[in-house]
DNA sequence: ACCGATCCACAAA
DNA sequence: TTTGTGGATCGGT
């Protein structure tokens, strides 16, 4: 329901020459040190660490979009972060994403954001979905590709098995959404 | 050609 | 019952 508001700008990898203007910022969260960077036209990172000193994020930003022109500004992203992890965001504003993939991945992440709340699907089941019922691991490594923590739930995704699966964060942090989100239900 | 946020069947403990 | 192993699979680099 907090999702109704989010536009997404899809770019293919063929133009990831291209410099751009971009900024990010560091902030707190009940999740640990949140990283989030956005360009003009939206967010086009938000990854989650248990501590990320201010060089760190630099180098980590800069290594992620090596042709971007980077800029250190969180009070441009700190309303982002607010907003985020809080059960009561009423009217949250809408956001704009702005990403960088390869055609399995589009349809992977959009697949993601049918993921209800609180819900859970699977690595098999997306790859039913997207109709490629063999391509279980392929889609995970898709998953995996995810540069948008939370708004786009990659963290909804468990093994067949019902193990928990991996996370690009840390499974520890996959599990803590996981309960955060089945406790504010 | 190699690597994965997978899955399945089947063997061994 | 539980754990381990090997093979199938397939997109990304």
């Amino acid at each position: 329901m907090e999702s109704t508001g989010l536009r997404i700008h899809w770019q293919p990898p063929s133009e990831s020459a291209q410099s751009e203007q971009l900024i990010y910022g560091i902030h707190r969260t009940l999740f640990g040190d949140c990283l989030i960077a956005k360009t003009a036209i939206g967010i086009c990172q938000l990854e989650l660490f248990d501590r990320l000193s201010p060089t760190e994020a630099r180098q980590y930003v800069q290594a992620t979009w090596p042709k971007a022109d980077i800029e250190d500004q969180p009070t441009a992203t700190i309303a982002i972060a607010q907003q985020l992890f809080c059960h009561a965001a009423k009217d949250p504003d809408p956001l704009c994403l702005h990403v960088r993939s390869t055609v399995l991945q589009q349809q992977v992440w959009q697949s993601l954001l049918q993921i209800p709340r609180g819900a859970t699907t699977t690595y098999q089941a997306l790859a039913v979905a997207i109709g490629r019922p063999k391509a279980a691991r392929a889609v995970g490594n898709a998953v995996g590709k995810n540069p948008i923590a939370y708004l786009i739930p990659c963290h909804r995704v468990v093994r067949q098995s019902g193990e928990l699966g991996g996370c690009r964060w840390g499974r520890d942090r996959k599990q803590q959404l996981l309960a955060w989100e089945a406790e504010c239900f």
